[in-house]
DNA sequence: CGTTGGCTTGAGAGGGCTCAAGGCCAGTGG
DNA sequence: CCACTGGCCTTGAGCCCTCTCAAGCCAACG
C-alpha cells in the first residue's frame, strides 16, 4: 500500500529510508477514498493533511464573487496536494481541493508531521518538493506576465500532457488562466499549422 | 557588518544563533559591492551564490526576442537574492539580476553552502524563506489567472509599498506583466475615485 | 542648456472576454 | 430501445481591456 510513497521518497533523496522509517511512515500516514467530486479541502478550512495521491485526479481552486473557479492547481498519482500555506501557517484557506476522478490518497496529519519530519529522507524530499514548488510557481508566473496564451498552452502540453487526457478542457483553460471558448480557438488554429 | 544578517536569520527561526554559529557565518559570506547597473548575475552563467542585501536594490529579469524586459522579482535590504534554481540545480540562469541602486551584499558561495546549512538556525531560516517563496509565487500565480490589472497593482501597494518609491513605474509595471502606459492609465483612474 | 530617463496622453489595433446558440456524445430512465 | 438530459466542446458577434506606436512634457544632471 505505502510503496508508491517509499518509491516516490527514495527518488528524492540521496538517504536511503531504513525499515525502522517505513514503520514510522506506516503509523504516520492513513489511507484514505475520496469519490469524485468530493472535497479534500474546503475554503475557510484549516488544512490539517497532505495527501499523497496513489489513485486519481485532484483539482485546487478558488471561486470568485462571481462564482467563477480559477485553477491554481492540477495534481494527479505521485503528486503531494494540500494548501502549503494553511497547513504550515495554520490559517484558514482560501482554496478547495477536490477529486476530479475517484481518488485514493495516504494522508499525513498535521499533527503527525513531526514523526516524519525525523527521518532524514523524508525532510531531503521535502526540502526537494519545496524547491520544485517554488521553481515551477516562478515559471508560471514568468510564462504569465511575458507569454502570450497560445505560447503558454503549448508548454503546458509539453510539460505536462498527462492533463490534457485526464482534465476537460474548461479546467485547463482555467489553469492557464483564459477561458475555455478561447482554448478552444487556440486549439483549432494550432491543428491548422 | 552581519549584523542585519544575524538579525534576520534571528527573526526567522526559534532556534537561537549562537557564537560558534556566527564566525562560521563570519567565515562563509563574502562582502561585496555592486554599483547601479552592475550584474549580480547574467543569463547564461550558473548562479554560484546567494546575496543577502545589505543595502540598495536589485532586478531579477529575462530579455525576449524583441528585447523587451520582464521582471520576475524585486529586492530590497534584509531579502535574498540569486536564481535557486540555477544555484541549487546547478544550471545556466535565463534569469539577469542587476543592482538598480548602487548595492552592498553578503555573498554566499555555493561552495560554502555545505558550512551553513550545517547551522541549525540558517538551516530553519532557509526552509522558512522557501515556504514564503513558494507561497508568494502561488499567489502571484493566482493574482495573474484570476484578477485583473488594476487589482494587482492595488494588492503590490498594499503589500509592498517600498517598490513603488524605490523603483520607476516602468519597472513596477512589468513586475505586473503590464506596460508602462498601462499602468499610468490606472495610477490616474484610480485618482479620480 | 542640451541630453537622458521617466511619466503621461492619444489613436488605432488586437487579443481575449462575454453572451448566446448549436452540436456531440454518454449515461439514464422510461 | 429510444428520448432526454447534462457535460463538454465549438463557433460567432460585439465589446473591452491592454498593447503598440507616437508625441510631448518635465526634472535631473553633466
Amino acid at each position: 500500500m505505502l510503496d508508491p510513497l517509499f518509491n516516490y521518497i527514495s527518488t528524492r533523496s540521496r538517504t536511503p529510508l531504513t525499515d525502522a522509517d517505513k514503520a514510522a511512515l506506516q503509523n504516520a500516514v492513513v489511507f484514505k477514498r475520496y469519490k469524485k467530486k468530493q472535497f479534500l479541502l474546503q475554503d475557510g478550512d484549516i488544512c490539517k493533511s497532505l495527501n499523497f495521491i496513489l489513485k486519481g485526479a485532484t483539482r485546487q481552486y478558488t471561486v470568485d464573487e462571481r462564482g467563477n473557479e480559477h485553477i491554481m492547481a492540477l495534481s494527479i498519482e505521485n503528486w503531494w496536494v494540500g494548501d502549503r500555506e494553511s497547513y504550515f501557517r495554520e490559517v484558514p484557506s482560501v482554496y478547495n481541493i477536490d477529486a476530479w476522478e475517484d481518488t485514493e490518497v495516504l494522508m499525513l496529519p498535521k499533527v503527525h508531521l513531526n514523526i516524519v519530519t525525523a527521518i532524514p529522507a523524508f525532510a531531503e524530499m521535502r526540502m526537494n518538493i519545496d524547491q520544485n514548488h517554488s521553481i515551477a510557481a516562478q515559471k508560471r508566473v514568468l510564462g504569465s506576465i511575458s507569454q502570450p496564451a497560445e505560447k503558454r498552452y503549448e508548454d503546458l502540453l509539453s510539460s505536462y500532457p498527462e492533463f490534457m487526457q485526464r482534465f476537460p478542457q474548461h479546467i485547463v483553460a482555467s489553469y492557464l488562466g483564459i477561458t475555455k471558448e478561447t482554448l478552444s480557438r487556440i486549439k483549432s488554429q494550432a491543428v491548422k499549422k
